[in-house]
DNA sequence: CTACGTGCAAAGCTTTTGCATGGAA
DNA sequence: TTCCATGCAAAAGCTTTGCACGTAG
């Protein structure tokens, strides 16, 4: 997530959460909190698993089990803070849905990155299409497939000076 | 598949797929016809599961086993006659992707109805997107998530000349 | 005291794979 | 004879769930 720049957001996520919760009769417990901190530290792209290794075992600081991240990551979704932008062998990828501009990827087929792009383009052809349909959108997964620039590069030697012999 | 209409095609799928597979030093056996001509019967979307039941324990013609059920749908994928459009209960859903014009759709949270719509417009803007980042797009898929309009009209009764009165 | 949460392990699911058998070229 | 394919059953993998135990309120 490096092309587009985060933008500063009044409630903090994890506020965010305890105010979703609430409104469920849930509690923010010590675990769910870690879940959320961790999830907002940084702005990568994640799947389940990549917080599961990382607070199932940890040493200093709330631990959480495999059951709880699952868990969590759905209230996180139902929440609106995250979103499910991908399948990435077998897994669902996540990433902030909150505090961030909308935007879509570009998936390369061979070196599985994704390049993220602003979408506003797409959101508006999009309110459209459902304006026609009397469809109350409530968001959208976009993913588009193909070879990235640096993968459809032909391999070059490093020392391009060479080439010009 | 109710709203678009289907385009003539010069050749039959099945002709299709067995040239895709002699181009790959593989054969159109009997199994695998009768997969693409149960998925060409009809213009509906459809899982894995779909066939794999019909096909399986089937009494009068060809049967497949569900192993090759699965095989047989990633070369049509592969192949370019049908593609993923989304996930539903877990299951990949696919439709088809020959004979039939550029589609995306709106999906119904509530019914689960697929409500499919040209995508001319959205199409165009990946292109633009894809040549900015020199992106070789190979295909896209879009799920649109919401309330369709029957599911959000308030429930009326039957018979609309009670609420004349 | 009641209701909500957690962790563990087991179950659930779809999809993939290994392997022996069978058949087309 | 040599591959390619099939079918069966087992494996793989992620995600969900049942249940007993804790604990906040």
């Amino acid at each position: 997530m490096s092309e587009l720049t985060a933008m500063p957001v009044a409630v903090p996520p994890v506020d965010k959460f305890r105010e979703f919760l609430l409104t469920k009769g849930m509690r923010l417990t010590p675990e769910r909190e870690a879940i959320v901190d961790a999830v907002y530290a940084s702005h990568e792209h994640f799947d389940a698993d990549v917080w599961v290794e990382k607070l199932e075992r940890r040493k200093g600081g709330p631990r959480a089990s495999r059951s709880t991240v699952y868990r969590t990551l759905s209230l996180l979704e139902e929440a609106g803070l995250i979103r499910k932008v991908a399948r990435s062998n077998d897994r669902e990828v996540y990433e902030h849905d909150y505090g961030y501009p909308q935007h879509d990827h570009l998936i390369c087929k061979k070196c599985g990155d994704m390049i993220e792009f602003p979408n506003e383009l797409i959101a508006e052809a999009l309110e459209l299409v459902a304006a026609e349909h009397g469809f109350r959108m409530s968001g959208h997964r976009l993913e588009v497939e193909g070879i990235c620039a640096n993968c459809s590069r032909p391999p070059q030697r490093l020392h391009r000076k060479l080439d010009m012999i």
